[in-house]
DNA sequence: CTAGTATTCAAGCGATCAATTGAATAATAG
DNA sequence: CTATTATTCAATTGATCGCTTGAATACTAG
């Protein structure tokens, strides 16, 4: 094969990669994905799609590698293939915010005025835990939380929030955090733990995003 | 407009970059452009497209936000938008090189034996060069090193290596670069310089990588 | 102004893609 | 074995993509 045919091939193949995550229902799936694994069941009902459209993304996004499949009795269960992928995705959002003005807009109509809790970034609240000074607390299910959460996080799930403040001092501020950037369940728990009278901040990001960047987490099994 | 519309919108809007890059001879287009500006015709006959084609292509990239373009007279100089889409290609490449075996197949036959030289990595490199311990080449075309290069870094381009030795001192290590991993240029120093006793190592990417990595240039203007 | 060059536009064709529908396969419970 | 559930496969439709061709536009040199 010619170096220019090979280096035509090469550069197609990558392109694939590309291909798989250009569309905005398999980026949903990756999101949810990005939390554990789910099965295809679960992912169509989370998004929405029907269950033969859904097995159909997730092969594609299997065939290009994103993502791999664990077969467990009747059900097949999917993940992101490695952190790698989760950067990748990262890196897709950062660039779509950063160019595109529709994106802007939508990210700005999506989050609202919550966008203005201006976010905690992953090295300060690392470094703010380590000494002490901050309660961490993950919103999300109580099964996401224990497939993997930052160390020392506090898990009350959003829903149970109320009902559960007893459990958070009040004198430390607390930083919550939750699937990703574009998910409302931290903004909620600031706002509540706000009106109660606690300082309260979100991370800029989720899980997935602190566990690809490769810092240090905790799970309870 | 409803939350879930908006959504499903957002996650559209994100897909349209990944859409940019999905296609052989965009990603070409880009990794020229990531040396620097080019014009439309001057990116044609790099890539062998006709200039119509790549103009489309061009278009589409821009459409993306992923590239800009300026024009100058009756040329238009098109560039990357930006570090974090460097930085996105770079994550493609890494998510493609790590989970499709037909990439990691088409790019070990394409670097060949060459692969075998291992390369310095950036920090490596930046810690050493720092203690004058090595000598940093970069074999690309003159216009390419003074729009950009490494700091402290001679500049003899590949073809004109052979005549040029006397430049590089014997005593220290050099470590060559260009402009890419799929870029032949310094393999290809690697092995002339070896050939003739020097000790000669390459950089593990090239400039736009360590450029998109924020670490420190210098160029001649 | 005219000729020449660089780029973009517009139309058309074959290939690929996204979603739906209904059927086929695989695993489990009774 | 039969019924049920989870997933995949296959066929179809309309939409979009990639490339080519030929013309239109924008700019410069003379």
């Amino acid at each position: 094969m010619s170096t220019e045919t090979m280096k035509r091939e090469l550069y197609q193949s990558i392109a694939k990669v590309a291909q798989a995550l250009a569309s905005g229902n398999r980026l949903q799936l990756l999101e949810f994905m990005a939390q554990g694994e789910r099965s295809v069941d679960a992912l169509a009902a989370m998004t929405g799609m029907t269950v033969a459209n859904a097995s159909q993304h997730l092969q594609a996004l299997r065939r290009a590698g994103v993502v791999a499949a664990r077969k467990d009795g009747q059900r097949v269960y999917y993940r992101v293939a490695g952190d790698d992928v989760v950067r990748l995705y990262h890196g897709l959002r950062v660039v779509a915010e950063s160019r595109l003005a529709e994106v802007r807009q939508l990210v700005n109509e999506f989050l609202g005025d919550r966008g203005a809790l201006e976010p905690v970034l992953a090295e300060e609240l690392l470094a703010r835990a380590k000494k002490g000074l901050v309660t961490v607390l993950d919103v999300r299910p109580r099964e996401e939380y224990e497939a993997g959460h930052l160390p020392g996080a506090v898990n009350i799930p959003i829903d149970r929030l109320e009902s559960e403040l007893a459990r958070l001092p009040k004198k430390r501020e607390v930083v919550a955090y939750c699937r990703g950037p574009y998910c409302l369940m931290s903004f909620e728990a600031v706002a509540a733990l706000r009106k109660r009278g606690w300082k309260a901040r979100r991370l800029e990001d989720g899980f997935p995003e602190w566990k690809a960047a490769g810092l240090p987490i905790e799970s309870s099994s």
